[in-house]
DNA sequence: ATGGTCAAAAAGTGTG
DNA sequence: CACACTTTTTGACCAT
């Protein structure tokens, strides 16, 4: 990043070259007001670039003009705010970043905007390997959502046709939807894990619930005399937790009070699996 | 004003 | 190519 000192010190800065760890650099020298203030005009400007034409105009009249419908997808203007500070960048053939800057007192916010909107003209971010993202504005983001209503993938076509409408690279709108329907399945699995829960918890209780009855039903049985006629062979006691239930089928209701004591089935070990449980089932 | 923390999101990597 | 998983960056918030 060898152009701030020369932004400051001459009326003209013709800064080349994308450095990885300019962006941070830039960064660390802000507080985090002016770093704010960045971000607030990056998302103000991205797509605002009406004029097309890229002039690099030095200090005695001499300027470079660059036919921006010709070669724009090596060169993209980045904004001409006013006459007095024309700030523009593009990059060449090699992704090299030109950025120009007129005016002395020029803020860094434009500079890094500058660079910032530059990279998304390159097609690859041929910065010595350091990541540079670009935070999406929400012009971008609405429409990527638009189309991601419309259907949550995308042909190549579309892909492509997406990423010119928005002025970025496909691979970002790859990248983005990607993302996106991550996102949305995370979301999916938060819900369902939450619902998990409250059938988990509607499960527990429904177990202490049966396991009052059972203790009712197990002191009702001994205190009656008909516990005393009744064949042994009918009642059958759970191995692991030896409780005592009825041997005969019952696929198990909760109707205990309507049909008598020994009617019902408690739920033993032997036939409740609570791992048969699945959640698009309703509890 | 500054630095720390955290969540969200962009982007990288590996796999089927 | 989509996906899962991971890394890295960004932006917001908070305490000092």
């Amino acid at each position: 990043m060898g152009g701030l000192e020369d932004i400051c010190n001459t009326g003209l800065v013709l800064g080349l070259g994308y450095e990885g760890k300019g962006d941070n650099g830039f960064k660390s020298m802000m507080n985090h007001q002016q770093r704010n203030r960045c971000h607030e005009f990056d998302r103000s400007g991205p797509m605002a670039s009406p004029e097309m034409s890229l002039s690099l105009s030095l200090a005695h009249d001499t300027s470079i003009k660059i036919d921006m419908e010709k070669a724009y997808d090596k060169v993209q203007v980045i904004r001409q705010s006013s006459p007095q500070s024309t700030i523009t960048s593009f990059s060449n053939a090699n992704h090299e970043i030109i950025s120009i800057k007129r005016e002395r007192d020029v803020g860094c916010e434009d500079v890094e905007y500058s660079e910032r909107q530059s990279s998304r003209a390159s097609d690859e971010e041929d910065d010595g390997g350091a990541r540079k993202k670009l935070r999406l504005t929400k012009e971008q983001s609405a429409l990527l959502e638009d189309n991601f209503k419309e259907h949550s993938t995308l042909n190549p076509k579309q892909k492509q046709a997406l990423a010119m409408q928005l002025k970025l690279r496909p691979r970002q709108v790859e990248v983005w939807f990607q993302n996106r329907r991550a996102r949305t399945k995370l979301k999916q699995t938060e819900v369902d894990c939450e619902f998990l829960k409250r059938c988990c918890e509607t499960i527990k209780e429904e177990n202490r619930r049966l396991q009052r009855e059972i203790q009712e039903l197990k002191a009702l049985k001994f205190a009656s005399p008909v516990y005393m006629h009744l064949p042994a062979a009918t009642l059958t006691m759970c191995p692991s937790c030896e409780r005592i239930g009825s041997g005969g089928g019952g696929s198990g209701g909760n109707n205990s009070s309507t049909k008598g004591p020994f009617a019902v089935a408690p739920r033993s070990h032997h036939t409740y699996n609570p791992f048969s449980y699945h959640p698009s089932r309703a509890c």
